[in-house]
DNA sequence: TATTGTACCCCTACTTCATAGGGTACATTT
DNA sequence: AAATGTACCCTATGAAGTAGGGGTACAATA
């Protein structure tokens, strides 16, 4: 395993991290069923924390990287060369792509953009409410 | 004209000034060609800024809601009641909701999400360029 | 007992953005 | 001269999100 970590990078340490493992894999460097450093083991080599390698590796497995076997460690799971391609952050990159050109194009702000997309996220699966109802009590009149 | 503003309360004051001026025409107390008092007028009255009148002004005006004649000052939109209730803002919220919520049943992280939307945002119409590409001058090795 | 992944709690720092304001200036037209 | 909308400079505040760290604990297993 040769993982290169740039702590000065712009590039967030996990993302680093998850970039680097996938590259192992499609460079044939990791092959499936290959064992990876336990979470510790690799934060106390690349002198980074826990909860950073833990995130990367929670990523990683969600997207059948890698496959976490409890006490047994981790390893590279069976297709990972497959899934190791599939980029499921280009799409969402692409859908969001055109909606938001759609916005543009209708003359919506981004300010506005943002703002109901921090409006949507929010409202994580329950109700809804629109946010652009002033609530009048009112001090200045004209 | 009576417009009521809060200015401790949570909504933004141009959303207030636009929310009000919306209600005014909804319940016609103004009809198409109605003059709207100047942006200078309406800020000392209402004792905000004159950015802020501008801004609740230009989001009017895109909307269709109302029109500006430069130095002849602004008057309510020929077809001001039917855009009036045109909410370009329900639209963009309930496109960025189907996605969003395709994202999150493809259990991508509202993290990635974000970060995500951002990068889109961020390549106005020019180039673009992918956000997990750690830039190799690396430090840390494991 | 040691190690595995995992799940909590606490905390910090940094960045981005929206909002709001202050001020000055401009061309245009009355 | 006065008023119109508009554009540009500057500031400050607050919210939200991200990254990272420290620590502690758990069940399961060797």
């Amino acid at each position: 395993m040769e993982i290169q970590i740039d702590i000065d990078g712009k590039a967030p340490l996990f993302a680093q991290v998850i970039a680097q493992i996938k590259k192992a894999v499609s460079e044939g460097e990791l092959s499936a069923g290959d064992p990876l450093p336990s979470i510790r083991q690799l934060a106390s080599d690349l002198e980074i924390n826990n909860k950073t390698v833990a995130k990367a590796y929670n990523l990683l497995e969600r997207d059948n990287i890698i496959q976490t076997k409890g006490y047994r460690g981790t390893y590279v799971h069976p297709s990972a060369i497959e899934n190791c391609t599939a980029d499921l952050n280009a799409w969402v990159i692409a859908e969001l792509g055109k909606s938001i050109n759609a916005f543009r194009d209708a003359d919506v702000t981004d300010s506005e953009i943002r703002i109901a997309f921090t409006d949507v996220m929010n409202r994580h699966s329950s109700n809804g409410q629109s946010s652009s109802e002033p609530n009048s009590s009112g001090q200045n009149t004209a």
